[in-house]
DNA sequence: ACAAAAGTGTTCGACTTACACCCATGG
DNA sequence: CCATGGGTGTAAGTCGAACACTTTTGT
């Protein structure tokens, strides 16, 4: 093993978007373009610059490999596994952002939490240790909830994307008070069928929770 | 700015001990002998060296800046602040450690952490942006807290170190039922003096949880 | 009418905080 | 006897989880 005094820095991110119409949280993979690995699913990932800051290199990544731009994103954590990578790479940073609408390359996937096929590195580690972050970030973090949920959104898709990060069904009642004591998030006059049942109210950000938080 | 693909990592490390005699949980410091910021007090920090663990790299700053040999350590946070170090330096991990009883290089100095002199780079800034996670550490998190007490330690022990870390006086028999609750942690039958005042209990952790948490 | 979805009310236990009061020792 | 430090008991407040029940829609 090399002992230079420097070491590469991947940063990795957890994609996510909110698929309305399957009612899921969905994380991006793409396959690899170049080797190791090439072929096999991954998160996007990329090496960090010299000086370059944790969330430009994660935004960089997502376009680079994704095609998408950002809403939002933030750290996760630090992974320095030894010999994660075969190339020698040692320390790894993972981050959660939160795709915007732009049409991603086509051989990007989406896949629910749940799902999330056999991947590249240590990758399929990093999502299930990483998983818990992500649900305990949901109505707290602001920042990802807001990026995740758009500027108003439905109480069914609360449901689905709490059932879809936390992995079971939650209790309507408690997630409804747990929205209401969300700062910044509103109930809004209008009522959103969705099929069948009883119509939702229309849950809605505050215009100054919208303005802040920027991308970087 | 270079825009090399490769980037040095730093790992700084918050270095504690518990002074009996002062009742203070302290931090280490040392005048760094090598530019930048020559002479000037900092954390002990070394540079990561590839393929090198972070938990190697802050037990080899600790040995080479001050001498003395850690009781356990783990991780805190990242930060990236840009131009943090003038040579270009970008990323840099914050470690906790608990040093051993080793007599540590005369030019080491501990300070109480209400009592931080002004440090090089940011490190006063890491100082009070990881106070809040030590002092949640403390009788959560059985490594720190186990590292920190010592194998066994007299009440006063423990109310100076949730004083000193959490900067207010505890209550005390909240306190006593907190220990009471911490896992491996018993009452020994041994009474403390501790010059005037009811002689206290002295507490004693399990064997196993003694053996388990090794340094790595 | 019935199933599906949304919303309200209530209770329980875990945990934290605060505070009142008793106990044991040295000076 | 009293200041100092140690220890027990109790009550309020917060929070999450669980559950019963009502309301409003589509089929």
């Amino acid at each position: 093993m090399e002992r230079r005094p420097s070491s590469n820095v991947s940063v990795d991110v957890l994609t996510l978007r909110y698929n309305a119409t399957d009612r899921e949280v969905e994380l991006a993979v793409y396959p690899r373009a170049t080797e190791p690995y090439i072929g096999q699913l991954a998160l996007p990932g990329i090496t960090l610059l010299e000086g370059e800051r944790l969330a430009d290199a994660a935004q960089r990544a997502v376009h680079e490999k994704l095609g998408v731009g950002v809403r939002g994103l933030g750290p996760l954590t630090v992974f320095d596994e030894p010999s994660r990578d075969p190339r020698g790479f040692t320390l790894s940073v993972a981050m959660w952002a939160v795709a915007d609408g732009a049409e991603p390359h086509a051989d990007v996937s989406w896949y629910p939490l749940d799902d999330v096929p056999a991947l590249a590195f240590d990758h399929n580690q990093m999502v299930t240790s990483t998983r818990q972050m992500l649900t305990d970030k949901l109505w707290r973090d602001l920042a990802f909830t807001r990026a995740l949920t758009g500027p108003e959104f439905p109480v069914s898709a609360a449901v689905a994307m709490t059932r879809s990060l936390s992995g079971s069904d939650p209790d309507r009642g408690n997630l409804n008070r747990r929205l209401q004591s969300v700062p910044g998030l509103n109930v809004g006059h209008k009522r959103v069928v969705l099929g069948r049942g009883r119509p939702g109210a229309l849950w809605v950000w505050a215009e100054d929770a919208v303005a802040q938080e920027p991308v970087a």
